[in-house]
DNA sequence: GCAAAAGTGTTTGGATTACACCCATGC
DNA sequence: GCATGGGTGTAATCCAAACACTTTTGC
């Protein structure tokens, strides 16, 4: 019979992972950081840390996060967890891996102490990265497409102002398809977006109608009229 | 600044929690234990357990639906992952959720060194359990209501041999809807299942059809004609 | 025959598709 | 004027909802 003392358990450790997801110029981009110490010292890999003693999953990833990009009040949510007996080379360390999603050109990343340098990398141009951390990306990234099919979130990536082509080709990103621009429009013209009076600027062509999500009557629609945000 | 030893975030435990879900007369259930021992000795808990220190998150999930129900061979889903630093009385545990579905007739399910007793509960007959189980239970029974949607799992807490009502029902009481018996057949008519030779037996009305999912066809479809599940 | 549930067909309106066309801006 | 993308209308088609109806069994 497999028996073990109960004290020999208390010998894990448990880190959280936090894959950072933008858009821009028609793609969706990962941040990586440059790890800054062994080991993996100099390799891709996603920001994570250790978590602390008195501190919940949630928070350590929010921490992870702040510390990458000073970013608060950004929506987190959990994706995967991780644990192969032999996924970290110092002992066992479980991860849990969550996702946040923000907007690229509203703050800027700065390296960190464990970061030397990050970087925003197209999903499909990632290539070898630390530990099992491209397991990690492919399966948060395909939660990530999930959440996108039947929950506003696009709107975290996209700009506060953001034109419908915008919102049109990160669909097609995300999921590699290519869509007939009046068929897209008639199919979100029941999602509660807010038409601006504002229009691009600097654009060499007509310049396009800006729109920003409408969050006060998303939530209305969700409580009265049994809403249910759905793109497929 | 938060400076800690690196050997002091080795005094975690991490556990694997199973809830085991299944069908029966028209009901989505939950197989719950009365818990053996302290803490929260004789309430009623998901079954779970530490996870030994070579061992895989799923292997772990196995061990434990395999210790109550003898069954190997079963899909196990992974779920959400709980980890407030409070969350168990005895130190810091994170529990990582999984799900099995099953056919409820198909095996007896037996008590063990840590399972005073075992019962299948309605979900929504269950009233409040140990630990955040409630918390735990009500999170992946949201994601497997996702899953119904876009994977062919209802099949694995169907009986082998089904009817389309009970089919039909099923996805009533997950989804908490009515749905007219005319329109729900043609609705599934892309999904693979064989209709059998064989028709209910000792019902007092018209037997109906028996069928079974076309597990083969299943995967072919998906290969050659870029098929994909859906139920809404 | 009656109750109960199985099983099927028809109509209708709304959504999805494919495709054509016009509009505003910079150069 | 022309290149570039923005923006809209229409007709054909598919799909889903509503509902009525027939069938087969036990008693």
């Amino acid at each position: 019979m497999y028996k073990i003392e109960f004290d020999n358990f208390f010998t894990y450790s448990f880190s959280s992972d936090c894959v950072i997801f933008g858009f821009r110029d028609g793609e969706i981009s990962v941040l990586l950081i440059k790890r800054a110490m062994e080991p993996f010292k100099d390799q891709w890999a996603i920001p994570g840390d250790l978590i602390y003693p008195d501190e919940d999953l949630l928070d350590a990833s929010k921490r992870i996060l702040f510390e990458l990009t000073q970013l608060t009040d950004i929506d987190l949510h959990q994706a995967e967890t991780f644990g192969k007996p032999n996924r970290h080379p110092q002992g066992r360390v479980i991860t849990c891996a969550h996702f946040a999603l923000l907007r690229i050109d509203d703050f800027h990343a700065e390296a960190s102490s464990w970061a030397k340098e990050v970087a925003w990398i197209p999903i499909h141009k990632v290539t070898e990265l630390a530990f099992d951390h491209n397991v990690i990306l492919n399966s948060t990234y395909d939660l990530l497409k999930q959440k996108l099919a039947i929950e506003p979130v696009c709107f975290d990536m996209l700009p506060e102002k953001f034109t419908l082509s915008e919102m049109q080709s990160l669909y097609e990103y995300a999921f590699d398809t290519v869509m007939d621009k009046a068929n897209f429009r008639k199919k979100i013209k029941s999602i509660p977006i807010k038409k601006l009076s504002e229009k691009q600027q600097n654009v060499k062509h007509r310049p396009a109608q800006l729109f920003s999500f409408d969050q006060d009557k998303f939530k209305e629609m969700i409580e009265t009229d049994h809403y249910s945000f759905k793109m497929y």
